[in-house]
DNA sequence: ATGGCTATCATTGATAGA
């Protein structure tokens, strides 16, 4: 049997709620990590997606960030905290994590924070989210369990990932503590699952809403599913659905895709 | 054309996104 797994940064699961159950339906989706969600737990549609079929785990604020997790399977939750380890850092009441186990595999959706402008605060909280991520991932794969880590990243990896590099060599998604996190994370033991099955492809999961983005195709990768040599092993296929991007009232983003052996 | 758009919350403007 098959699982596919999807991420979506919706940009507002309230503006983007037809658009994305409508997805989950024709891409046959068995679990969707979703992020920016920018509600409250109170109000968030889960009903919807119980009709579909699918069970949630939400866990948002109020206007920014939030992430959820929507499963055909029954979700077991973990986590939806990263824990601080001991970063001297403040307060963090910002819903960017959620970590639950769903058919025995290590599911993780995170929303990277952004870190713009860089140098400054958000880029400080940036570098710190990151160092407290590899902990986390850290611990989780010592364990020697399948672990998947999806979501938003913020970060542009390499040349191949961006439409034109130079307009974002100052910019805290390419900026070098930026790249040397991300690599560090990697070497956790995690593969990049759209990379390692397409070596060359230039396929971008972001486009701003600006200055014609999406027509000019000036877009980047920065959507990630990291996979554990467990999960490796099993990946199928994995892509990208530029579909969604050029629907009416679109998210900025589009959806990634893996798909997993069940075993 | 050195800008451009979208969403939220609170009120027509500020903030955030990437």
């Amino acid at each position: 049997m098959t699982l596919k797994i999807a991420s979506f940064n919706v940009n507002s699961i309230k503006m983007r709620l037809q658009n994305v159950l409508e997805w989950l339906e024709s891409s046959n989706t068995d679990i969707i990590l979703m992020q920016e969600t920018k509600t409250i737990d109170e109000n968030f549609p889960y009903l919807d997606f119980n009709k579909k079929g699918f069970e949630v785990t939400f866990c948002g604020q109020k206007s920014y960030n939030g992430v959820a997790i929507a499963s055909k399977f029954q979700i077991e939750e973990i986590s939806r905290h990263l824990p601080y380890y001991d970063e001297i850092t403040v307060e963090d009441n910002q819903a960017r994590f959620v970590h639950v186990k769903i058919e025995n595999i290590n599911i993780i959706c995170i929303y990277l924070p952004n870190g713009n402008p860089a140098p400054g605060d958000k880029y400080e909280y940036k570098i710190s989210w990151m160092r407290r991520l590899i902990k986390y991932a850290r611990e989780i794969y010592e364990k020697n369990e399948p672990v998947l880590i999806g979501g938003d990243f913020n970060v542009i990896q390499s040349e191949i990932d961006c439409y034109d590099l130079s307009k974002w060599t100052n910019d805290a998604l390419y900026l070098e503590p930026t790249r040397k996190k991300m690599k560090e994370l990697i070497n956790v033991g995690f593969i990049d699952s759209f990379r390692l099955l397409h070596p060359n492809l230039k396929e971008f999961s972001f486009w701003d809403y600006q200055a014609g983005a999406w027509q000019k195709d000036n877009g980047i990768r920065i959507d990630f599913f990291l996979i554990s040599p467990e999960i490796v092993d099993r990946l199928l296929n994995a892509g990208i659905d530029k579909k969604p991007r050029g629907k009416e009232k679109p998210s900025d983003h589009t959806p990634i895709w893996i798909e997993v052996e069940n075993i």
